[in-house]
DNA sequence: TGCATAATACAACAATTGATAAGAGCGCTC
DNA sequence: GAGCGCTCTTATCAATTGTTGTATTATGCA
């Protein structure tokens, strides 16, 4: 086990440490860099399409979504992001947004310059390599969201997202086991989730309904169930192997 | 002007050069390893979902897409790629293939080992920041395809997709400009275009067809031209900034 | 605790898109 | 150059999803 897998910079490191194997010098410097966080309510601007960052943020605690608003004020989801994840690390690369990365629920947010970024990946170049792979799997899960968004029925489409969201958060020790079934909390709003699956939150009712209705999800409030995962999982047509560089070592 | 950029893997170098600096002799490295090609027929499987492969594919002619079958075998093609391209440089970072890679037209693919791309990447880190750039680029088209199956009409889909078509084939010079009008050949088939957006091919020619009539593009066969760029990227809410990092300096 | 605000549930109707079918045009192969 | 297959076009009808509106229930804050 790398150091300080344990303070709140823990998620991050560990996230990392999957994607690349990090020497325990560059885990302590990365460690550091995250001292200072901010806490934000829901539904609140990180940062903004045409911004230019000039530091990078990492979650800390909470949901976040990366979105792009259209004309017409329709806004889509793009991906989600919990705790441990970098959205904008792309801004080394691009240094003018094209999308807004926005809370979906309270969140604690650090910040870490691109300048001591920059040096860190200078000094350890197996930092921009876990940055790629990152990179990498973000685009193999933006995938499937198109094949959800584009080829999808209203109810697959909901249940796959839960499917998603289930397996990355019980990779992360943030869903709990019981059989096949798996309970997890999900605190997004109908409104956000119709946002995540180009659907309407009227639509997004209806189909979690059905999902209730056939008994593959039980739900009081935020807190969910998946009773069957596979069973689910058949119905989405949810193969998690585009997730698997995300997943921890057992 | 860097050596070999007329070679058959000039747009492949002109493409890297693009995203970042590369020195002479490793343009002239990679041209030499891109010596071999085979010619492929249109709807032509390169890899398939699953696969691991051994070797990175180089689109030297022809369209290329990435796509996924569902159970109920709809396919979504989740991006176009033109000559010049890599689409599974990634497979260097994750063995498994999420996706397939299909040809959309007759198409040559150059083939480089992995093996060399990997001792290449050892003697020019700016090798492996040049990739994760196009990563990150392609990661940016994604998030705008999601925003387009998501959050837009059938005929704002359509158009947008034509403009972005016409935007990177322009770039590449290969549409023509005469006033606010835009020339180039777009090969894809309507069941191709359906696949693309989300739309049945019967719901393409009808979006089509609208266009035609409002006068915002003119078409015989697979000459397109867009008569006003600016009215139909307005219409479509096309913005070409999350393109940037791939247009080449003038 | 109570009030204001936001989220959920559900119904009725409207709009968009999909499915099916059938004819016409084009290009490829033998 | 004749035939075959694929693509394009168009029409009709069906299914899915969106819109509007209104209760009802939670939630956060004073």
């Amino acid at each position: 086990m790398a150091p300080h897998f344990n303070g709140p910079a823990g998620t991050f490191l560990q996230r990392l440490n999957v994607l690349a194997d990090l020497p325990a010098d560059l885990s302590t410097a990365l460690h550091d860099l995250v001292a200072n966080s901010r806490c934000l309510g829901a539904n609140h601007d990180i940062v903004l399409q045409g911004d230019q960052p000039s530091q990078c943020c990492v979650i800390l605690e909470g949901w976040v979504s990366r979105n792009k608003v259209g004309a017409a004020g329709k806004r889509q989801i793009t991906s989600l992001h919990f705790s441990g994840a970098t959205p904008d690390i792309q801004s080394l690369l691009h240094p003018v947004m094209d999308h807004n990365i926005t809370t979906l629920t309270k969140t604690k947010v650090g910040f870490i310059p691109h300048s001591h970024m920059r040096s860190l990946m200078e000094r350890f170049p197996v930092l921009k390599e876990a940055f790629w792979k990152d990179t990498s799997l973000e685009l193999a899960i933006a995938r499937e969201w198109e094949v959800n968004l584009g080829a999808r029925s209203a109810v697959e489409r909901t249940a796959h997202l839960f499917c998603e969201i289930a397996t990355r958060l019980e990779w992360f020790g943030r869903a709990t086991r019981s059989g096949s079934a798996l309970s997890f909390e999900m605190p997004l709003t109908q409104i956000q989730l119709g946002e995540a699956t180009g659907l309407s939150s009227v639509h997004i009712n209806r189909s979690m309904r059905t999902l209730r209705a056939s008994g593959m999800i039980e739900q009081t409030r935020h807190w969910f169930t998946i009773s069957d995962l596979p069973k689910l999982a058949a119905f989405a047509d949810f193969n998690p192997d585009y997730l698997i560089p995300e997943r921890p070592q057992d």
